[in-house]
DNA sequence: GCCGTTTTCGGCCCGACTGTTTTCAGTCG
């Protein structure tokens, strides 16, 4: 299980050895084929049982010598290049490439003429001045890696999209308020709406750039300036985020948020494009033979290179750069799409707030409708209702409609127990306008028994939205091992909707299985699993994901009228 | 080591910032 990242981990230590020792391109070919591997769907294995070395070696990045050494580690589970890479050089002092500051010149150099060979011999080599002895290191230096040392301590893990959007957001906001600032965007992936975030891009155009270099200075949000210079300064804030503040020219602005938006891939590519088509192509514009073509907005830039303008949230090189040539970009589900939200509990189960309320909360955000989904009884740890209180709980639901203006479908979100038959029977089932199926119990189940598991359920025919389907919590615990295709399959067979949980931790499905999901025509629903009236604006969350999935409304039975959606809840 | 409707060989993004420097190497994004 996990070779596919077993593998790209070691192709990244490999990288990070062979740039200590100087190699030129390698490293960079190795990273490539990790990241293609990261983020490929199918397990390597299954690739290479159906179609062999010609099947690894159509993975984007890998050729015949990096599909040589994936054979080798799946025939064998060694890689002898790996291990030998690994072993010339001390373990720790590869560590040492991950300090920020660090890269592999000054690690080797450490290593090399102060036989400092981990982080630990790092730390006290300078806080006993050793390193400024250094013929190119100084005290500045020895205070970089000290300050380094902490952030590495401190934890360089991703930040979730709904701390650092708010975040982004003030920010810019504030920007825009300082003196001489014309405008100010965030870049990079917070505008990318992607799951987790490294750190906040923010670009501005200003008269007086002096300003707003100092934009951070004694700001109560930030730890330690990194870096303050003309036009760009560096920022940890105390929660480990960094961010970085960049002040442009007005008529390179749109080039400049189109590379800092990135992906990385996808800038890479319209490089490439931009270098075929005889332009050349960087933050400061468009140009052709060093003459300023164009770089005001992304438009613009997009529009001279023959594409239509890329919505942010598909910017990874994963086609959409030949969709919007053909004029074949998705019709996106828009933020204010959604009608209804059909994932949410009371405090019939673990919930905080009351059915009549979390119903007017969901009516003044607009919604048509609502489903309240509280537990099943064997959610004990969340107050979950066995039959005698669901039955109350239906009434309750019915008088609470009797006063708020908005459809209130009754649901319950039911445990699929290990056996794979729910929690309660077909004839409590039947009771209800609609069911969630839910896995809570047994993560570390085998990926045969998991999929048969919830292949069983979703063959109940009063189950109607598979909830937060892999089970994955972001930085916390790996998704459930589960033959996806197998159950979007069956999905669409019955039916039934895949959820999109917009919970902040858990927004699952990702975006890769939301675009796996909606190209095999299966219908997706993308749900705030609040627990309580403040969790419902968690739903911009989502439709980012789905955003990112490529998912429009007609893949989203949430976006649908109610009685659209009704007809999908009969099946 | 990968990759090719300009190439099967010769490219591979490139500019800002910092520190220790007298013109640049290393790191980062």
């Amino acid at each position: 299980m996990g070779s596919n990242k077993e593998i790209a981990n070691m192709f990244f230590e490999m990288a990070d050895v062979l740039e200590m020792k100087g190699v030129d391109w390698k490293p960079n070919a190795y990273r490539k084929a990790a990241r293609s591997l990261e983020s490929l769907e199918l397990p390597v294995e299954q690739v290479y049982a159906e179609s062999g070395v010609k099947g690894l070696r159509e993975i984007p990045g890998v050729g015949e010598g990096l599909a040589k050494k994936i054979e080798e580690f799946l025939k064998t589970g060694m890689m002898k290049e790996f291990d030998e890479l690994i072993n010339s050089i001390p373990r720790g002092v590869e560590e040492m490439m991950h300090v920020p500051g660090l890269g592999p010149k000054k690690v080797m150099r450490l290593f090399k003429e102060l036989k400092i060979r981990n982080v630990q011999d790092l730390e006290r080599a300078a806080r006993e001045g050793r390193l400024s002895k250094l013929p190119g290191f100084g005290e500045k230096s020895e205070q970089d890696v000290l300050r380094g040392l902490g952030l590495l301590k401190q934890g360089s893990e991703r930040k979730l999209l709904s701390i650092a959007l708010p975040l982004a957001r003030e920010f810019a906001q504030r920007l825009s308020r300082v003196n001489g600032v014309i405008r100010a965007e965030p870049a990079g992936s917070v505008r990318r709406l992607k799951e987790t975030i490294g750190d906040i891009d923010i670009l501005v155009i200003s008269k007086n750039s002096e300003r707003v270099m100092d934009f951070f200075t004694g700001m109560p949000e930030v730890q330690t300036i990194l870096a303050k210079g003309q036009t760009k300064s560096t920022v940890i804030l105390k929660d480990g985020l960094q961010a970085d503040v960049r002040v442009l020219e007005e008529k390179s602005f749109g080039a400049a948020l189109q590379y800092f938006t990135g992906s990385k891939e996808h800038n890479v590519a319209l490089r490439q494009l931009a270098i075929k088509k005889g332009f050349k192509l960087s933050e400061y514009g468009l140009f052709r033979k060093d003459k300023y073509v164009c770089g005001r907005s992304e438009e613009e830039v997009y529009s001279k290179l023959g594409l239509k303008l890329v919505p942010p949230e598909l910017r990874e090189n994963s086609g959409e750069i030949v969709a919007a040539q053909k004029n074949k970009l998705p019709k996106l589900l828009s933020f204010d799409a959604m009608k209804g939200d059909l994932h949410m509990h009371s405090n019939w189960s673990d919930g905080l707030h009351s059915i009549e309320q979390m119903a007017r909360a969901a009516q003044s955000r607009g919604y048509k409708y609502i489903a309240i989904t509280d537990h099943s009884k064997s959610e004990r740890i969340a107050n979950g209702m066995d039959e005698k209180r669901l039955k109350s709980y239906l009434k309750e639901i019915d008088k609470v409609q009797e006063k708020v203006d908005i459809q209130i479908l009754k649901g319950a979100e039911v445990d699929i127990l290990p056996d794979g038959s729910l929690d309660f029977a077909d004839n409590v089932l039947k009771e209800l306008d609609i069911v969630l199926a839910a896995v809570h119990s047994r993560f570390k189940s085998s990926r045969e028994e998991m999929t048969k598991r919830i292949l069983k359920a979703l063959d109940n025919k009063y189950v109607n939205i598979l909830v937060h389907p892999t089970g994955r919590l972001i930085n916390q615990r790996e998704p459930y091992q589960l033959d996806l295709e197998k159950v979007m399959t069956k999905a669409k067979e019955q039916g039934i909707a895949l959820e999109l949980d917009c919970y902040p931790t858990r927004l699952d499905l990702k975006d890769s299985h939301v675009r796996m999901a909606i190209e095999r025509g299966c219908k997706i629903s993308i749900d705030t699993d609040s627990h309580a009236t403040d969790h419902l604006r968690h739903m911009e969350l989502g439709i980012a994901q789905a955003r990112r999935g490529w998912a429009g409304v007609k893949d989203v039975i949430n976006a649908w009228p109610l009685k659209k959606l009704e007809r999908f809840l009969r099946r």
